[in-house]
DNA sequence: CTTTTAGTTCGGCAAAAACCGAACTAAAAG
DNA sequence: CTTTTAGTTCGGTTTTTGCCGAACTAAAAG
């Protein structure tokens, strides 16, 4: 086996291992996860929709569909070059950012579930003249846990903008 | 309406508000997310394997299988009184740890993953004998993420030695 | 020893997810 | 105007997921 051989093989076991970890993590359908792992190998110059069906043995069809699923989902983009036709695919400039974005919301979604629970348990404690000290315990703990989520959405966004200032620098 | 079906009204939207998030956020199964979110809700006491099978309006096959499930994935556990032989389950104390634990190691999935990358393309580079350009930048940017990766998981650990402090001032 | 309780196991079924091939389309090339 | 290219759309099939009921089991109660 010679090196481009190689090299083709290990190609296809990172997109394998990049697309297992894709489906896993951000709930992307097997194909998409490939594409998208596929498009982050290859980087910079992009691939093409044949080229994605080649690389990948996949039908035309399956491509389409989960390339514009990509698309709409705002992790991949394209562009052309004058004089072909074809598209280039390759992942958003900013989709690293907008992953953080997405897990900055989600952690703020799950402070706001532990607001209201913690309003929930406020009220059981309300109306049931006994003072529960379980459920104070167990209140305790939700307006603790509060306070580190918040620092964890500040952590994210300080990461954030790091990744803003490289992209800028790399420019 | 009174005050108590307001509260156990107010009870089932939490419990579906919790369990749309768990379900996208923990990719748990649909009866699964609801599990967790009625141990969530109710915390320290836990929850009897009836009282899942009412509040949740769901077959007691269907408890026992997501209850089995969600043992296995070490996210809840379940205590027993004496003289009293149902079971009382609830999330796992250090759930929340784990949780950290499992998003540290995604983490390092990703960096692992990268740093693959990375050698891939310096590998690339090292084939072409004329030095690409535009695979350096994506090499760069590779070896910048790394860096926040690492930055990230610090953060995450910090995040989990408070924790547990917390929880050992709680006890 | 029989009955009840508390939960488990298994086969089945319905819905959703994921992919495919074949026919189609819109724009460029000839 | 016809052909080719580059991709889309749609109907169908296969797999997977998720739940259920009915029969079962193990341990405690009577």
């Amino acid at each position: 086996m010679d090196r481009k051989e190689q090299m083709s093989k290990l190609k296809k076991e990172l997109i394998e291992e990049m697309g297992v970890y894709f489906e896993s993590q951000d709930i992307l359908s097997p194909l998409s996860s490939r594409i998208f792992a596929l498009l982050a190998l290859v980087g910079y110059d992009g691939v093409t929709f044949d080229e994605i069906v080649e690389e990948l043995e996949v039908s035309k069809s399956s491509v389409s569909t989960n390339l514009q699923l990509l698309q709409s989902m705002g992790r991949i983009s394209y562009y052309t070059k004058p004089g072909d036709r074809k598209r280039y695919f390759k992942i958003s400039v900013n989709d690293m950012v907008n992953r953080l974005d997405d897990k900055i919301d989600s952690w703020q979604k799950e402070r706001k579930l532990h607001e209201k629970v913690a309003n929930y348990r406020k009220e059981i404690i309300a109306i049931s003249n006994k003072t529960n000290s379980e459920i104070q315990k167990d209140l305790s703990f939700n307006i603790h846990y509060i306070e580190f989520v918040d620092k964890m959405i500040e952590n994210l966004q300080k990461l954030k903008t790091n990744i803003l200032i490289t992209i800028n620098q790399e420019k």
